[in-house]
DNA sequence: GTGCTATTGGGGAACGGTTCCCAATCGTGA
DNA sequence: TCACGATTGGGAACCGTTCCCCAATAGCAC
């Protein structure tokens, strides 16, 4: 490896003499410690704004926090997630928290732990999930070394915060709607990770399907694709359910991304939405209200759960120790591309 | 703050007194280091494994590399980001570096310049800098502290590398492909960041536009609205290109995401697409391929672009030092939101 | 003046790795 | 047998912070 000829950095030490105290001094400075008169606080600001010193990181996570936060998304291809980290975003901007995301690969135990691993080694200070996949152990263990929220998950759990909708009510609210416009066949597109544990939204989501199905004596019509959340899940999904005998009139997706994907399905397979097919989605991502898409979904405030998470997490960090659960009320938005069958 | 009993981390001296040797040697052995016989190698590898040590990311901060590589995002909204991102993490996925992102917010400065520095001072080996807009002299000066490289920008330095595709062929691809197609009034919208230094690619999209525009005597109808390259701003700017005299009967939008926005502001309008207005995007990130979207793009290979920008940096930070530059060429993928004009 | 507490400032030991440098051993050719 | 280089292993300094202490001083009631 070359050694770059980097400046050395400016540490502590060069501001402390630079101000004529100690180390000691300027760290208190730094972190609001008690301790400090006002006229040291001065002198020594004065020596850092002067010197252009900045905190080094890792240096500070040797002993304490490094004001980071770990993000962990099963992918940044999700628009509803954009809308999470804008809110978490939000919340931390003024924290002095600096939020780091990470890629966790979703659908793969592997990654995910790889992904979740990477964060712990890194030292952060807190971690924000969402959607994790992983048993329910595996987060309370990780909720003792580090401060921990989860979004969409729907196990309580002592150990760590949940942020979450509640997706029965969202999904009652989908089928009910379509069912009111006089849909029979209903069919959903699911997300089949790991095995449907019953914490994991896809799984409440579908299961009230079923269940708000029945209620209205449509169980024989119940007709599900488990594929993912995904755009290439819900074309494929969607694919499927078309291929059924009788076709669906109505298409439920468990994501809008996959509603996405249901949508080039439907008309690949020159049938019009909502003429032939309704579809619906859930997530109401800020895309799915454009004009051209119009997609009827499940509004859950995306921004609001990612400023929560972000608080939720600051408490954690500042020593609360007792498990939150905040939830959020999903409403139905309408737009075109669901109507009465044809 | 609490102290979370955590419990003590199995640290390197651990691993060495569990094996009976030095902290040096084991240090020797993680980083693969020369002076070990393969009889060393294998007992620390075992006293590792046997512990379940993992190397503490701070500490080696220190002193070494932290086997982490920073992305630097604008927003993790644009779909065309997750393609460069899954090439990335392909090609970083056997190679023990660990990619974290950071939205830079693309537009404005100040938030540009906290997340580089939070990534600087977080003591990363390597930084991806998805389309900075900050001036040419700061990325130098980070190249200077941390290899680089840059992706979407065409200046030309000696201290960083460059991943771009050619923007102009792109540009032209879509100028001479509607123009071919018999339109005349071409409207193009563009990214008003600032004061369109010539670097960046969204100045070279627009001019090329006008270059091209001005080629074919079509000078006078040259018609620009800078917005920016989201949704909002495709929106806004299609409502604004729309609401001219007289209208264009073609767009190009100098991304997918901006034409998303300008066709729900077409459809908005009451004209349909393609038969009152073409439009057409730049990127053709995988969703603008999917049918009922189906909209002419510019294809560029995210893809190959990420994968390329992993392996530049991996290579920077084993020792290059000459600058490299990799151009992508693009291609025209035409779909249905391009036709004749009425 | 004395004893006490509150306030302010600093000394120095961690934290967990990496790396410089030196010592011991071994093999080899003269 | 000896000199010498190559290989292997370890001791200890060091990276930049935080934080547990202790010291000095000031203020105050008696």
């Amino acid at each position: 490896m070359v050694t770059r000829d980097r400046q050395r950095r400016v540490t502590i030490t060069d501001v402390a003499q630079h101000a004529q105290v100690s180390t000691t001094a300027v760290s208190k400075v730094l972190r609001n410690a008690y301790g400090v008169s006002e006229a040291m606080r001065a002198k020594v600001r004065a020596a850092i704004d002067e010197l252009g010193y900045r905190p080094h990181n890792a240096a500070r996570a040797m002993r304490g926090r490094t004001f980071t936060i770990g993000v962990l998304l099963p992918h940044i291809r999700n628009p509803f997630f954009a809308d999470i980290i804008d809110g978490l975003t939000e919340e931390l901007s003024a924290s002095g928290y600096q939020a780091i995301m990470v890629q966790s690969g979703g659908r793969d135990p592997v990654a995910e732990r790889r992904a979740s691993d990477a964060l712990v080694d890194r030292q952060v200070d807190g971690i924000f999930w969402v959607a994790p996949a992983c048993a329910r152990a595996q987060l309370e263990q990780m909720a003792g070394d580090t401060p921990l929220v989860v979004l969409g998950r729907h196990d309580r759990s002592a150990l760590y915060d949940c942020v979450l909708d509640d997706d029965e009510i969202g999904a009652e609210l989908v089928v009910e709607h379509l069912i009111a416009l006089g849909h029979r066949r209903i069919a959903h597109i699911t997300d089949s990770t790991r095995g449907r544990s019953t914490a994991l939204l896809q799984s409440i989501r579908a299961t009230t399907y079923e269940r708000v199905m029945t209620e209205h004596g449509l169980a024989e019509h119940i007709s599900i694709a488990a594929t993912s959340y995904s755009e290439e899940g819900g074309y494929e999904g969607a694919r499927e359910l078309l291929a059924r005998d009788p076709r669906p009139t109505a298409i439920f997706a468990g994501s809008d991304q996959a509603a996405f994907g249901a949508l080039a399905a439907v008309h690949e397979a020159n049938l019009t939405v909502p003429g032939d097919v309704s579809v619906a989605g859930y997530d109401n991502a800020r895309v799915t209200g454009l004009a051209h898409i119009a997609l009827t979904s499940v509004d859950q405030d995306g921004g609001l759960m990612g400023k929560t998470a972000g608080r939720l997490l600051l408490e954690r960090i500042g020593g609360r120790s007792a498990a939150v659960r905040f939830s959020v009320t999903p409403t139905l938005v309408t737009r075109r591309s669901t109507a009465p069958p044809p």
